[in-house]
DNA sequence: TGAGGTGCTGAATATCCGTTCAGCCCCGAG
DNA sequence: CTCGGGGCTGAACGGATATTCAGCACCTCA
């Protein structure tokens, strides 16, 4: 009962992580990997379990059914409850910086890399998700980096003059990233919305298109007419008001 | 040893909701409200714990101990746990609506509202995003509202010549509206890159201004370039890839 | 063959937490 | 004054859950 992530490879699969990829946890681990290590089967139960319900709405015990063990295994493994939550964000840290060195030496555009990664990754993004609500220092860290990145991108498609340049990139890239996540946090009700979300098992396609095309939309036209909010700025007396509706 | 929310009312806080204003439980409570009711204050330290360390962060005697009752009246007053969380959520879904209907009998310009809703009610706030990612059927009808909310004032404002008329408006006040949100619920990273959230305690006015900068630079000029991107988008041969880096 | 070590387990433990119970205080009605 | 009831509490109960313990199976090396 090993399981697994995932069912068939399509093509859009290119940029799926291989889950058997062992992490060694001691160094000197003598390999005996006839099979999935148990270690490995619980960090992938403990992700998929995590990410479908959240930190505390799991067990220890369910996570070690899953994997096919008993929950005392888990604790021998990891210490505790803590050490797995631990374990699994490092190594969905790890899965990330694989997925993304994997694509630049693929020499794949950058515009690609994350669209496509979280796609064929919805576990791990599931996961990170909960993660990034919870905060944790691992986390943290891969958000940060996930800042860095975006702001190479970026200025790689700013010289291809694809993106406009901004007053303050790196300002930019971390809004845009909090509202891409949004999406992806509250998939729930994007799903209830758009009949769709990223991470849902099987998006149908005619819900992604219209997702894309309205991002699309957001993104290659203005949204304010900025003449007319300034003059109605100006006019209005004393009202301090810099923001409108969209919070 | 009252709860209240809050401190000083400063100009900003014309849109906080009074959170003494009692909502009758059994439709002939007798009136005995020399004092919030113990009802209120459980809601309202509710309100706040859930909103601060999540839902199973929090233990019925925090919240009662909070609230400065015990725990055994907390199940007395709302049958269970989940009677509470329930409780909350309506609760909330009426401060909001009481918000709304206030600002627009005020005559105040649609555009402020959500913003200054925000600002104003911070513990309110915190709390609906915990429970728009935790999901239930009062909160997802509330977000429902909000996205309807959200259709009529952007109408207003495209009259206006505000805002830019959308080839699918419900598509776009949805989206908008994740995004918007994605931001509060990892309000922890925003906070951390941009040294401010809406929902942090007092946020400073210059970080404030920064975020406020970004997002209308992000909305009122285009972030990609559309014939560039189309361009490129033909160039490439069999690349099947709607979209691009911003998720 | 035996010793030791590793991976793993079932049962037991300790703790926490939601909930129940029996009863107290206080106030208003008869 | 007495009765009764509502608001409220301390103590106890029961279930769930992370963690510990003692030991089993198996494999390796002497």
């Amino acid at each position: 009962m090993v399981y697994r992530y995932g069912a068939t490879r399509t093509g859009r699969d290119r940029f799926r992580v291989d889950s058997a990829h062992r992490e060694n946890g001691t160094s000197g681990a003598s390999g005996q990997e006839t099979q999935e290590s148990a270690r490995q089967r619980i960090i992938c139960a403990a992700i998929d379990l995590y990410g479908e319900h959240g930190f505390d709405g799991v067990t220890v015990k369910t996570i070690a059914q899953r994997a096919g063990a008993s929950a005392p295994l888990v604790i021998h493994h990891f210490g505790s409850k803590a050490g797995l939550r631990t374990a699994c964000d490092r190594y969905v840290a790890e899965q990330f910086s694989r997925v993304k060195t994997e694509s630049v030496r693929r020499g794949s555009m950058p515009r690609n890399v994350a669209h496509e990664a979280v796609m064929a990754n919805r576990h791990l993004v599931k996961y990170l998700m909960r993660a990034f609500v919870a905060g944790g220092p691992e986390v943290d860290l891969l958000f940060d980096q996930l800042v860095e990145d975006s702001l190479v991108y970026t200025a790689e498609a700013e010289e291809i003059g694809l993106v406009y340049p901004s007053r303050n990139p790196r300002h930019r890239a971390v809004v845009l990233l909090l509202q891409s996540f949004g999406g992806l946090v509250l998939h729930r009700h994007m799903e209830r919305h758009l009949g769709m979300s990223l991470v849902q098992e099987d998006p149908d396609p005619e819900g992604l298109d219209a997702y894309m095309a309205t991002l699309m939309e957001l993104y290659t036209r203005p949204l304010f007419n900025a003449e007319a909010y300034s003059e109605l700025l100006g006019a209005e007396q004393a009202e301090q008001a810099p923001e409108s509706s969209a919070l």
